[in-house]
Formats: C-alpha cells, structure tokens, sequence
DNA sequence: GTTAGCACTCTACCAAATCGAGTGCTAACA
DNA sequence: TGTTAGCACTCGATTTGGTAGAGTGCTAAC
C-alpha cells in the first residue's frame, strides 16, 4: 500500500473540511472544483479509492461521497496540532488564582466555550494535588455548636457547623485549636489519614466523646473531595445542531451522560492521571472511554494554576468537529478570563 | 350546556387516564370496555361529543379518538388535590435541619424524583427569609491574608478570603472582630445595607484603607444570595419518553431551560413570592409563564424547614402527567429524606 | 498518469393506493 | 327517552412503486 503523498493529503483534508462544513458526504466533484489542484473528478476518485483502501476515508453506502474515517480524523488533528501547539502552551498558566469565586469563573468559562463554539462544553474544577493545610480554627457559635474552618495553601476553604451532643468550655476549644494546628499544620492533606486522627484523639483523650465528635468531623472536612470531582457543563443542547448526533434515542443518552457528569468526571480522572503532560488532547470516535460519546469527538485540555492545581476543560462535538475553531477558542478564551477576573470585585 | 352528571365525569375520568398511559388520542370503543359501565361504544360517543362541546376534551383531527384539553386536566387535579392534599401536607416539615451536606442531600433529592415519576426533577436551595447574623469572625492566616467566617441563625457558613495589600496587626483584627460583632450580629441579613457599612467604616476609620476593604468584603458576602437562587435538576431526559415533547426542537428548548436554570429560578421565585400558602400547585399547558414550557404540566411543592426557610420543588412532565403518581412520589420523597438524613455522619 | 463517458447502485423524495381507527348520524329497540 | 347497532365517511399512517439525482467503478482513449 502507498504513501500518503501531498495530493492525496490535499484532497484527504479537503474532504475533512468540506465535511465539516456541509455534515454531509462529499463526492469527487465537489473535491475536484473546490481544491485548487486543477484535475478532475474523475482523477479524484481515483485518489479517493486509494484513500478508502488506506483506511482515511469511509463510504457510508455505494453510491454515496465519503466521509472521514476516525483514522482520517486522526491524522488530520495531528497534523494541525503540530502547527498550533505552540500557541496552546500560553493558555494552561493564565486563570488567575482567585479561588473564593473560582465556581462562577469556571460555569461562566464553560457557558462562554459552549456559545463560542456551538459545541457542548465542561469544565472541571481544578483538583489541588499536594495541597497543604495552612489554617485550622474550630470556634463556638452557639453553647452547643461549633464552626470548623479549615483553610489549606491554595486558599480553599472549607468550613463545617459541629453539632455537640455536650457543652464545650472556652478552655477545651483553646486546647483542640492548639492540638490541630501544632499537630497538622503545614501537613499535606492526602496524609492526614485515620491512624494519625485516632493518634490526636488520644492526645485530646481526657475530654472523651466531645472531643472525639470535633475530631471526626474535622479530618471528615479534610478528607472528603477525591470522590466528587465538581464538573461544571454548557451548551449540551448544542448537539441538536449536528444531525448526526440528532438522533433522539442517542441524544438523549449523551445529554444524560452530561447531566450526571459522574462519568465525565471518571474521564477528568483517567486523563489527568494518565498523561503527564499537560497539553491538548483529542479523543475521536472508538477512542472515547464513554460508550455514549462514541459518535463524538473529545478535545480536552489541561490548564494549571499554580503548583499543583489542574483541572480539564472538554469540548464535546461531532466528529467533523472544527478542531481548529475550537483550538482557537481555547486561546480566546484566556482573554475572557483575564477580562472576568479582572472585572471582579 | 348541561352540567357534568356522574357518567360523564367517569368517562372523562377514564379518557385522562387511558391518555396518561399511553400518549394516544382514545377512542369510544376503548372507553367502552376499559370502564365498569357497560355501555357501547356509541353511547359513550354521543357523551364524548358533548365533553368536547363542553371543552373538556378535544380532537387533534377529524377522524382521532380525543385527548383531554387544559380545562379537562384541570377539573381532574383539581378534583384529585382534594383526595390527596391531607396526606401532602406533612411533607412540607420533613426536611431536617442539616444544612451542611444540604447541596448533596437536594441533588439526591432531585435524581430520586426525576427516577421514580420519570419525569423531569428541580429542586431549588431553601432561602433564608429573615435570616440573622450570629457570628462574625475574621482570623489571620497569612501575613496578608485573612479569611471571614459568617454564621448565620439558620446555620448557613459563608466565608471569604482577604487579600490585604498591607499588613494588618492582631490588636487591628480584634478591634474589627469586635466591631463587627457588636453592630452587625443578630441582626436580619436583609436590613444591613451600605449606610450601615458605610457607618462602621466611619467608627473604625482611623485605620484607613486596609479596613475598608475588609469590610467591603464582609459586607460582600453577607448580601451577595438574592440574585443566584440555586436550583438542582435532574431528569431532563425523561423528557423524551414521551413523543408529544420529544420533538427535536422543542425537547432542545426544553432541555437548554433546564441546563440554563435561569428561568426555573424566575419561576421558584415569582411563585414563592406569589402564594402565601406553602401547598402543592400545578401548571397546566399554557398556564405555565415559562414560554418554552408550554406543552408540559408542571407540579411544584413548597416545602418549609422550619423558621422561614423555604424552597420549592418541582416536577416537570408532559400534560398527560400521571399527578397521582407525581403526589404520592413527594410523598415517599419524605422516607428517602429521613434515611439519607439519618445515615449521614 | 489523466480524463471522458457510461453503466450501475443506492438513497431521498413523491405520489398513489391502501389500511384502519374513529367519528357522526340514523334507525331501531326497550 | 335513553341505548344500541350499523354504516358511510374522514383522515392520518403506512406501504408501495416509481423517479431523480448524486456518486461510484470501470474502461477506453488521450
């Protein structure tokens, strides 16, 4: 079988794009009049049989044009990558740290991805690996309840309402907030696991059942996360506009999959674990995880605030995605970011 | 034009809920053998005929059986609240006080919902009507940083960080903590606005700047709500079972106003403001102000959690929703409350 | 290697035919 | 007077057959 030599890959990508454009199959003629190669259609379908034989493109019936194979995708999206990976590389370092509002920044991020693309978009909420914890207070609120903050080094903070099953004296509150802060302060927070809890309840072990409730609840608070990735999504309705992913029963499930996001969240996951680096990447077709996004194709990026803080942004559309389109409203966005944070109080 | 005597009311009885179940227009002759009347098919024909002159029923063309109009699902709820509306009532109070976990327990709530009728779910956050202050704290955890814990009486915590262009020292912090505490707790959310903010700025205004910023931010976080009511749906698919809304289009509408949450909180909004009383409501058809909501019944039920929170719920499905089932699914929504309530840490 | 031409294939579309559910009306019956 | 059987009629849904058009593959000529 031969190479792919520069006609053939001039008319491979001319059919993506006219496919692209059009959603529909693309015969010789339209290659042969649109393309500035100057031969006939004729001639391209003969290059259009090899390309099939190669695998690149795919007849969906006998008489019908060809549409890209999600090899042909393939090659086309690392072709292009090559060229724009450059411009890709500024994006992941720009959202700004401004973590008390960063959930409206992200839905605003995934609102503004979807309307610019007409794609569906999601946005993870960035995960803090190694996050360390920075500042722990447990105060009294009322005679029998105590509020925990617990603030860690990217400036997340969380906070939780304890309810006493007994009163607390000031005395002992002093105490605890001394035990927790001497004892896991500066610590990472995936090391604070159970045994060291139990070590500090026995510290604390005079003041019994009381004391045991506050510590529970604080390394609760600590812990939690890892489970519920928080993804925030856009524009799922946009599928509607490609008639390919139409198709109620499929729409349907694919919307589902968005709205539960569990799944997009395993995905987050996998992605972020598997591959170090923190670039661009395109899943096309079979090569999606999720078996209801298989019509689809993926472009997920991995940006980065800041020692250890990641998070993923997707763009689910159709196969005959306009990935340079999309590639360019990654970049776009940045601007909207800057502008969003910029304009807050 | 005659009243509605005790065969027709049956017959209509049985034309909702034959349309109920199978989303066909229904003819005389299924009537005839479906109800425990025994009559022929031609006599229900002629009752048939004067239930659509009474408006109560229509025909989408000549030669279809009948679907029941607005007015017939109408007279049928309300017909139907009468049974039931005993047995609603005690939902209302059901929801613990557990404001903490308060977003997991509502998400679980609206997938529940949207699992058990098959109809699409929302439930929207409590809000806080006459909410007071009941603690105020501003703490140091870095140099330049502090973080604002608010407690409000219905155990709700808010908290921000300060980012401080200068230091601030501790007698300053407890000088503000003091301040704060002294004019703002107890008071309602609601009557502290920016004359009052203004007013502490002036009583602590030997320290400039840094402390206005501060209080700017406290003042932030304490109004801020209002605008963002949060609102958790689930279910939109299920939409699609049924043909009469699965039309591409207008399922696309429907499912971007539930991605969009905009208008669903208009509405939770318009309608808390609107009843005094906290009871279940129903919008048939074109009495729903949500334009693209026009083909759907939508049931919402205010429920209370004690001292002036409220939200609301909300089940949104086609008009030949089966409200039997959808009231007694709010009715078991109370078990499932109290389990996950009580397994909870 | 390129091109024109032609037979062939397959889908999309349209119109006609048919089917069947359901109606309205009338006449007969209790 | 209310109920029923029967029948002609209507109208959407489905099926059928036919056609147009886009596109291919192949062959022969340039």
């Amino acid at each position: 079988m031969e190479q792919l030599d520069e006609r053939k890959t001039k008319i491979l990508k001319a059919i993506i794009r006219t496919y692209m454009e059009t959603g529909e199959p693309v015969g010789s003629r339209t290659i042969s009049k649109y393309t500035d190669l100057n031969v006939s259609s004729a001639t391209i379908r003969n290059e259009m049989s090899d390309l099939t034989e190669m695998g690149y493109i795919v007849q969906p019936h006998t008489s019908a044009g060809r549409i890209p194979s999600d090899k042909g995708y393939r090659l086309y999206v690392d072709e292009l990558m090559k060229e724009k990976e450059a411009e890709i590389a500024e994006i992941r370092d720009l959202m700004i740290e401004k973590t008390d509002q960063m959930d409206k920044v992200l839905k605003k991020v995934a609102k503004v991805l979807a309307s610019n693309t007409n794609y569906a978009a999601m946005v993870s909420v960035p995960q803090y690996s190694g996050s360390r914890i920075k500042f722990i207070q447990l105060s009294r609120v009322n005679p029998d309840q105590l509020v925990a903050v617990v603030v860690s080094d990217h400036n997340v903070v969380r906070n939780q309402i304890i309810q006493l099953e007994e009163e607390m004296d000031d005395q002992t509150i002093l105490k605890l907030n001394l035990l927790l802060n001497t004892n896991l302060n500066g610590l990472p927070i995936q090391d604070i696991n159970l045994g060291m809890i139990a070590r500090l309840k026995e510290q604390a072990g005079m003041h019994s059942a009381v004391v045991a409730t506050v510590l529970d609840a604080v390394a609760g608070m600590i812990q939690v996360d890892e489970e519920d990735m928080e993804i925030y999504t856009s524009g799922a309705t946009n599928i509607f506009k490609y008639p390919e992913l139409a198709d109620t029963a499929k729409a349907s499930e694919l919307i589902s999959t968005f709205e539960e996001k569990k799944e997009l969240a395993d995905l987050v996951k996998e992605h972020m674990a598997g591959t170090d680096e923190t670039g661009i990447s395109v899943y096309i077709g079979d090569e999606m995880p999720i078996r209801t996004m298989k019509d689809c194709s993926v472009v997920t990026a991995t940006y980065e605030l800041g020692q250890g803080m990641h998070g993923t942004i997707g763009i689910i559309g159709p196969k005959r995605m306009d990935y340079e389109n999309v590639v360019d409203s990654l970049k776009a966005l940045k601007d909207q970011l800057d502008q969003l944070v910029g304009n807050k109080s």
